[in-house]
DNA sequence: TGATTGATTTTTGTATACCTTTTGTATACG
DNA sequence: CGTATACAAAAGGTATACAAAAATCAATCA
């Protein structure tokens, strides 16, 4: 499910909100490009809207990193640099590993069995509708993952993060097929955490990591993907 | 804020810009208490402006969890809560030390000055406008230590993190005199920069962090202040 | 030829009016 | 007496119109 802000699952469904999912699905499925230029005016008629709640949608995205707005310029799509990639997975890193380490200490067994019905999902590979729903999934099992730490802060921090990196992983996931790679890694994380191994599952989280980041460097590198450095 | 809400030299400032940071201002110095309700409307007398810019600023604290809405509803200042100021605490340990692990690898000495430059700050007991001051300086001090780690989106998150951790401080500060306490820390701590003690400095670091949460605990206790659990 | 200035255009910023949803209340009905 | 329903009040949600700021471009002057 993406509920990707700290939006309670049952609200109503203004347009803004409509706007607001619309655009950042948009924005991480690379349907709008890094550095693309975007008016309220434009994204008022792609989305079938006046300028208002478009505006808040803007404003949203813009706090989650999605966008840049210039003041009567206009907004644009955040540029992915390889610095930005290696900032936002160092982030990632601390802010997962730490909340698995209090999760170990926190979280119950049904806990973990929730986890576990998420950790088995892969993707087709080049089939683009699959992507969507196998990043969600992913997005779902580290949420989930974090909320064992019963950290509403650290949660909804992270919610932001990983909302911001799902650009990342769709262009990753397109340059090469990760598919079993990625649900063997869930599996052995939810073995050590089933058997009670803490310091053993925060090194195991760690290593994915940091292999996810290398996947995506490597293979942009390997396609000869473009992109700046800073 | 430091100036009082007046506007910076060579800033732009729109009305929902100066509508933002007034209402932060009244909720983190506390002149709209935290579980107080407030409309738009209201809000928009108050600070002479129409809906709109309150409107803009109020999603902006909403994201920034210094504010609730509801649709429909109007908006409530956010509770202060046992659980909250504990949640908060860790993940800005966990945040603040991370990044000082990465800034005593990456920063230089021209960095540290600067930094030495903020720490000897302090305030004056029961002068509530100092209170303003000193947290504004605080806040530069952790921002600054911060960014001496080179992570753009770490900052960014220990931006908000910090704002909305402000008037736990405030409430704090007025419970009990800790200026000279709070120097001298930040002098310790910028002692062992200067000297390379990268691992004494980080452990140093987590243990003002955590004392700075049992200061603000321990105040509220000691006045019988009444805030909830959960 | 180059720079400067002023009109024009583009785009966001703000105010206002109106719509939708929610909630509370009063009244009628079972 | 309780419940249901309808209506009214309150609040945010949305659309539209207009203002203001910034960029652009052309015309003019040194």
């Amino acid at each position: 499910m993406a509920n990707g802000g700290a939006i309670a699952v049952g609200e109503r469904q203004t347009v803004a909100e409509a706007v607001y999912r619309a655009l950042k699905r948009d924005i991480t499925t690379l349907r709008h490009l890094p550095g693309a230029a975007l008016t309220e005016q434009q994204l008022a008629a792609l989305y079938g809207s006046s300028r208002v709640p478009v505006r808040e949608a803007c404003r949203r995205l813009q706090q989650e990193n999605l966008l840049i707005g210039r003041p009567y310029k206009g907004y644009t799509v955040s540029q992915i640099s390889l610095k930005e990639i290696g900032d936002c997975f160092d982030l990632r890193e601390a802010l997962e590993c730490h909340a698995l380490e209090l999760a170990a200490r926190r979280a119950g067994a049904d806990d973990i069995g929730r986890l576990a019905r998420l950790a088995g999902t892969g993707y087709t590979f080049h089939d683009w509708e699959s992507y969507a729903d196998f990043l969600e999934r992913n997005f779902d099992f580290h949420i989930q993952l974090a909320s064992l730490a019963r950290n509403q802060r650290l949660l909804s921090v992270l919610r932001d993060l990983l909302g911001s990196m799902q650009r990342f992983f769709f262009l990753g996931l397109d340059l090469g097929d990760f598919a079993a790679e990625m649900r063997a890694e869930h599996e052995e994380l939810v073995q050590l955490l089933q058997t009670g191994q803490a310091p053993a599952a925060v090194s195991c989280l760690r290593r994915q990591i940091r292999s996810s980041r290398d996947r995506i460097l490597r293979a942009l590198i390997d396609e000869r993907i473009d992109i700046p450095v800073e």
